[in-house]
DNA sequence: CGTGGCTTTGAAACGGGTCAAGACTGGTGG
DNA sequence: CCACCAGTCTTGACCCGTTTCAAAGCCACG
């Protein structure tokens, strides 16, 4: 699992920082930027450690920097539901609570940028700029998440897998690169993410690749010749972003 | 559905507002309440009546002053699923999108205290404690929303429908008051927030009183002798809140 | 005392879950 | 270089909970 075969040296320079235009930094002015700097610190896991654990403290505010997070959410019994997937850029943490009540796992290997939660604190009194984009950014995730109570409270198996592959085509291919992508997460973690058994993804990417919806290559590797038939099958509106 | 019969008369001044203390408004001093009571309007819609249709310019934002509204997302062919519920002093509106993505629905008969959007807007950058509250309570939603996820996810119709009922129950009992409530919705509305059918909420209410579990007191009453055994019924965890 | 909307109940069908093998993949050590 | 192994994924057969389809009951209201 440990693909990391380009180690992208990580700046301490948050101007030569990959995410800086889309995470919660995005609109800081060089100033702000300034006082980020002196506060952050780097951290990275190894895909399929534990970040956080359900219910325990979580000291710090932190932005994924590189590779793929999962929120997850568990019942006694053991029944397990992701609840938010974080990729480059997302936040993390929950300012003016000090404790998570999610799980946090590295679904690949992870590097989060991270400040302590009292010092982040403090920013988003004294930083507008931080302020705002956070409130957007948790606009954003509050839409992401009702668009997933839509899938998980009414989709059928194949169109739940069909929409998650479509998100992450989308998500890899920003400005109209190829339809081609590689899962971030394992079978088993869509099916978490789908509310579906491991067994049932298995059996709809099989289907979806039967019936010349997607191709893959390898067990991560996937891509569309037709977005237009992949949006069909997730059940997007006509009128849907006709992205991809 | 009309059951107004104490149709509370409105106080123009937001000192004696029944929600000033939750709502968007709660952390406002006197002089920026004066701010808010300058532009606010309300605005009633009787249960059944459409506020905004899905995918419709929003030009304002408000708080629910009184009533049920929810917010429903729905595919072509018609499957819908609710994905908000929002009772007294819950906030309605994206401020810096000019649309909404959900179709918002008086499920009762609903009174808002509305503000322009750019009037809102402009609180926002003025007023530190209304930007803080949203951020707060956009917060609160999205952790709302997430515990929701695990429901359609895992729960089985059983769970969920005892769920339910418990939520209603301690936001109506805030106060160790009696375990007993009305449902601000229909069946089917319960069937739609639950990615179920009516048929089978139905069955999963009648099962729930026929175990014991739940007393009904006509078609929107409800009360449970013991809130416990309510709890277990929703897969809660056994140190879950133990409110109601 | 109908009428229409909402709710309950029943019987049958079906989609996804469960249980159980088996196949593929990548890594390790002989 | 190949055999082995553990983890991951795929496939098959059967089962069960929920949906679907259909009909009857209840209630408020005119």
């Amino acid at each position: 699992m440990a693909r990391r075969d380009s180690t992208l040296r990580i700046e301490t320079d948050c101007s030569a920082c990959p995410i800086r235009h889309r995470a919660v930094c995005a609109q800081c002015e060089p100033d702000e930027l300034s006082v980020l700097n002196d506060i952050k610190t780097y951290r990275s896991w190894k895909a399929g450690e534990t970040v956080v654990m359900e219910g325990e403290p979580l000291d710090f505010a932190a932005s994924v920097v590189q590779g793929c997070a999962t929120l997850t959410r568990s019942m006694e019994d053991g029944r397990t539901q992701m609840v938010g997937l974080l990729l480059p850029s997302d936040f993390l943490g929950r300012p003016g609570r000090d404790r998570t009540a999610y799980q946090v796992t590295a679904a690949t290997d992870l590097t989060l940028c991270m400040f302590r939660r009292s010092a982040f604190e403090a920013l988003l009194r004294d930083t507008p700029h931080v302020a705002d984009r956070l409130l957007e950014m948790a606009l954003d995730e509050l839409d992401a998440a009702r668009e997933w109570m839509l899938l998980l409270g009414r989709k059928t198996a194949r169109e739940k897998v069909a929409t998650f592959l479509l998100m992450i085509l989308r998500r890899a291919t920003l400005d109209g690169g190829p339809a081609r992508a590689e899962l971030p997460i394992t079978r088993d973690a869509m099916a978490t993410y789908l509310g579906l058994t491991i067994e049932t993804v298995s059996r709809q990417m099989t289907a979806l690749r039967r019936d010349g919806v997607i191709a893959t290559d390898g067990l991560r590797g996937i891509s569309t010749a037709d977005p237009g038939l992949l949006a069909e099958a997730a059940g997007e509106d006509a009128d849907g972003a006709p992205i991809v």
